[in-house]
Order: C-alpha cells, then sequence, then structure tokens
DNA sequence: TCGAAAATAT
DNA sequence: GATATTTTCG
C-alpha cells in the first residue's frame, strides 16, 4: 500500500464499469521489447493516458533491456523463456474483463484456466495466471452469491474494497445465482466452441512478431505456427478495438532490488 | 489439467 | 499486516 495505491482508488472506479459493455475480442499483450520494436512503446494517446498513469503513477519505464531473453528473434519453435522468472502479472481491470468475458463466453460449466486463457488469446498469460486469477474470482462470486444483492452499484455494501478488481468488472448474472435450469451461458452470438475446440496445444505463445511494424496488427503475436488465428465461424465476435500492451515495468521503489523485480503491467492501446 | 492450499512478494 | 500473485500438492 503506497503511494501507488492511493491513486489507483481514486481513480480505478472512473474507468473501471465500461459502458462499453463486455466486447468478446482479443487483446495483445506486447513486451517492452515489441513495443519498442513497434515505436509503440510510449503511447501519447489521450485516452489511454488516465490508465497508464493508474497503473504506473509513480513510473513505470519500458525496460528493453533484460528481454533479451524472450526477444530472441528466433522465433519460431523456441520455447526457451519458459522457466524463466516471469515477472509478476498484474490484473488490471481491462485484462480482467478479458477474463470474465471469456469466462461468460464458455460458461462456468467450461471455464477451466486453459479453455479461459485460449480463449482470451493474451499473449505472455500463461495457464497458471488465468487458474490463479480464476481461484480468486471464483471466491469472490461466492462472496457475491452470500448476500444475495442487486450485485450492482445500487447495492448496500456490495462492493467489499477487497475486490477491487473484481468489482471493476460487471458479473454476469449467471454467475451469481446458483439457480439451475439454465446454469449455462446464454450469448446471442459467438460459437465459441469454434474457439475452443482447437490447437491442444497453444503452449507458449510468446515473443517474436512476424509481422512488421507497419500498419496495424490487430493480432499479431498469438497461437504458434500452423494455427491460423481466427476460426470463429458465422458471426465473428471481433471487435479490433481495444489493443492491449504488456509491459515490463520496473519497481523503482523498492530500493532493496535484490533482484530485479519486474512487474507485467498491461494497459490499453488504441480506442475503444 | 484442475483446483485448493501454502508460499511469496509487494 | 493485508492483499495479490505464484508455486506446490493432491
Amino acid at each position: 500500500m503506497r503511494e501507488e495505491d492511493s491513486n489507483w482508488f481514486a481513480r480505478w472506479e472512473e474507468e473501471l464499469p465500461s459502458p462499453k459493455e463486455l466486447t468478446p475480442l482479443s487483446q495483445t499483450l506486447i513486451t517492452p521489447n515489441l513495443a519498442i520494436a513497434f515505436d509503440i512503446q510510449n503511447t501519447p494517446n489521450p485516452k489511454i493516458s488516465p490508465l497508464v498513469h493508474t497503473l504506473s503513477s509513480a513510473e513505470f519505464e519500458l525496460n528493453s533491456a533484460e528481454l533479451g531473453g524472450m526477444a530472441g528473434s528466433s522465433g519460431v519453435g523456441d520455447e526457451p523463456a519458459r522457466t524463466q522468472k516471469r515477472p509478476r502479472l498484474v490484473w488490471t481491470p481491462e485484462l480482467h474483463k478479458r477474463f470474465v468475458d471469456a469466462v461468460a463466453q464458455l460458461g462456468i460449466k467450461n471455464a477451466v484456466p486453459k479453455t479461459i486463457m485460449q480463449l482470451m488469446s493474451v499473449d505472455g498469460l500463461t495457464r497458471e495466471n488465468v487458474a490463479s486469477h480464476l481461484q480468486k474470482y471464483r471466491l469472490y462470486l461466492k462472496r457475491m452469491q452470500g448476500f444475495s444483492n442487486s450485485g450492482s452499484v445500487s447495492g448496500t455494501g456490495v462492493d467489499p474494497a477487497t475486490d477491487h478488481l473484481f468489482a471493476s468488472s460487471p458479473v454476469p448474472a449467471h454467475f451469481l445465482y446458483p439457480g439451475r435450469g439454465n446454469s449455462d451461458h446464454y450469448m446471442p452470438f459467438v460459437p465459441v466452441a469454434a474457439v475452443v475446440g482447437h490447437a491442444p496445444q497453444l503452449q507458449q505463445q510468446y515473443r517474436h512478431f512476424g509481422s512488421p511494424p507497419n500498419g496495424q496488427f490487430e493480432v499479431p503475436f498469438l497461437p504458434r505456427q500452423s494455427q491460423q488465428p481466427a476460426q470463429r465461424m458465422g458471426t465473428s465476435v471481433h471487435s479490433s478495438s481495444s489493443h492491449v500492451l504488456l509491459s515490463y515495468v520496473e519497481e523503482l521503489e523498492s530500493a532493496t532490488a535484490a533482484n530485479g523485480r519486474k512487474v507485467l503491467t498491461l494497459f490499453p492501446n488504441g480506442d475503444d
């Protein structure tokens, strides 16, 4: 709890409940290296400014160094950057939203780490990351169920300060009540099956971007070779509006940096 | 692979 | 000290 938190609290609420609602789409986490490579390290975009500020109120600097590991460039077929110490993943409201979105589409039943992860299509996200988050999210949901309430803002003490993040994203109704009959999900569209029922091994979808910094890269680094990105059928769900960058942020705060502490921070890039 | 608990880190 | 995220274990 430092100054950073203070800022967070001060603003997180402002940008949380996005009127955009849940939009199933894919985001991309770009490492600083990539960002730099693409010349998009610092998006002067006013829109994202707030968030960026929030996240790195203290100070965030793109650490291009260190990236050597993953920025191997060798690209295809390499799976080294694995045992490496991954920086702690910071679940931003945006990221969490992706998560909730995925879970919603999959339905609580099929919402397992692996599937969720795949659906999210967030480069750099690991199954464990999701699993961990899911675990916590479930607990959150249980709590919510505890006091059957509107679940919305107007609730009477429905937003424990302990669930800032989770509160940032609206919880699909079906998530809350165990009410059976329809424990599944019902969406107007989006045949998730297609997306989920493929590519058994989506392992590391790391670094290396085969596409030049030219133009735009909606879903640049995704599945490994052979796996074509989009396989949605019928109505596509791509809204292609919110890009996300994942960068390594160095903690300047702790002076006792015995080990370079890096934190993965996700911040939206582009417009939405 | 999933999920819960224990361990760490911040 | 509490919380967030990771790691370990069944």
